[in-house]
DNA sequence: AACATAGGTTCCAGATTATGAAACTTTTTA
DNA sequence: TAAAAAGTTTCATAATCTGGAACCTATGTT
């Protein structure tokens, strides 16, 4: 079988990529990483794997821990501290998200196109006790994800290239993600009955930017038996009227 | 005059540290910067540039904005949401420093030593409308700072090659710093008056850790009418008695 | 205490890899 | 529409990074 995708070779950035995935693997661990642990995960060599995690070390990115090992490091806990990109759309939309989560009882998420998936980035929790667990932080496919599809449907993510189930009702053909992207760009929302976990329900629509493309993503989910198919479209209308009374995002588009 | 600090000469790494530098440059900016203005900034080759930005753009450690220039990734914008490093030690103990604040009506600092000087990581507002303004997410030298001299005084930070002046007041001279860490270490607290800001005064006390070194450092501030030398006891002991009520910090020193 | 082991760092010859100038493409400005 | 600015790709070259092995240095073991 050949290539999907035209691999491009890629080339000149070799120690560059190597340090990359060094310094992703810290970041997104919640221990130290040793050494060790580095060499045999990436495959690299005992000897390159020291010098370049001392480089990224030099630069502050990553530090040793005091019990051993590599954590993040103080450029960028202090770029945390900060807040990052998204702290100004999470704290515009907190606001519209409490009162959903307060009009549905609901889980009320946000989310952004992420390097591999669908990012979370802030969540309202809802009054019920059953509800999606707090999952910040978290990627989820974009195919199996209803802000995963309507992020795709309004330009804000690219179509994935391998569609991997995660339960019997996970779509795994790209006709018919494509035929559920078309109606999310038509009716101005998507949703996923079963599709990343049995039992979990969402809707979503799109967050606009000014460019009218999707810059994220407000979903609220929760279990079948409370969210049936005939109030996906009353949710929907709900986060865009919601949505509508944010200041500083032109909206646009049905639902 | 010859080097004052054997610069270790540092091989192998080149085209890291020159990715860890683009990589920080965009981190460190609130706007996005372009290809050019960072080829200027570092000096490198535009095409070198061009391909090491590329590079950290494939790994989501950084993004092109959509207005154009290169901003912060996915990668790392998540990360930030996440919380970083910092959050556990921030999350145990902005109680105490919001009793700290409500006893003083100053500004209560958290600082950590940081990448290059001391880091700022939280901040709770006394009462008065003259205090110091939000700094969280700033740096600010060691050797004039409160937070600075009493991390160096318990083994929290490494003593500072150069004493650039800041204001008149500021210890620019070995012998002096040396002394007032000498006297950090004795009495648990350290002060600055005057030495990073005309008027500006600061005590502060380590948090230690459970190695018994300085993790943090604990900092009361404010304008040099309301703290008065006489105060600076007072305010470091009871910084020391908050401090001493936070679970899961074991405390020791005088104060 | 001396030894063994694991985890980490440094060294060095060699060739793979990154480099930068220039050509080329795309976007912006006049 | 032309011209300039901004960004990307190409390619020959040699400088840079590589990885195996030697070398440290803690920690645990007999």
């Amino acid at each position: 079988m050949s290539k999907i995708l035209d691999e491009k070779p890629v080339t000149g950035t070799q120690s560059i990529d190597r340090a990359c995935d060094l310094l992703t693997r810290v970041m997104n661990s919640a221990d130290p990483q040793t050494l060790s642990e580095l060499v045999s995960a990436t495959g690299l060599a005992k000897g390159t794997t020291s010098r370049i995690l001392s480089a990224l070390e030099r630069s502050g990115l990553i530090a040793r821990s005091s019990f051993g090992g590599f954590e993040s490091g103080p450029m960028l806990n202090q770029f945390a501290v900060r807040g990052g990109a998204y702290t100004a759309l999470i704290g515009s939309l907190t606001p519209a998200m409490e009162r959903i989560a307060d009009i549905t009882h609901e889980t009320v998420s946000l989310a952004v196109t992420g390097h591999n998936g669908i990012d979370n980035i802030a969540q309202v929790e809802g009054s019920y006790l059953l509800g999606s667990r707090n999952w910040v932080g978290e990627s989820v496919p974009s195919h199996c994800s209803a802000a995963g599809k309507v992020l795709i449907a309004f330009g804000g993510a690219a179509a994935p290239s391998t569609l991997a189930p995660r339960t019997t009702e996970t779509i795994t053909d790209f006709a018919t993600l494509d035929e559920h992207i078309r109606r999310a760009r038509e009716v101005g929302y998507a949703v996923i009955r079963n599709e990343l976990e049995q039992g979990l329900i969402a809707v979503a629509i799109p967050v606009l930017g000014a460019t009218g493309k999707a810059i994220a993503a407000l979903s609220v989910s929760g279990p079948a038996e409370r969210i049936t198919p005939g109030d996906e479209l009353h949710i929907a209308q709900l986060m865009r009227r919601e949505l509508n009374q944010v200041h500083g995002l032109k909206q646009e588009g049905a639902a």
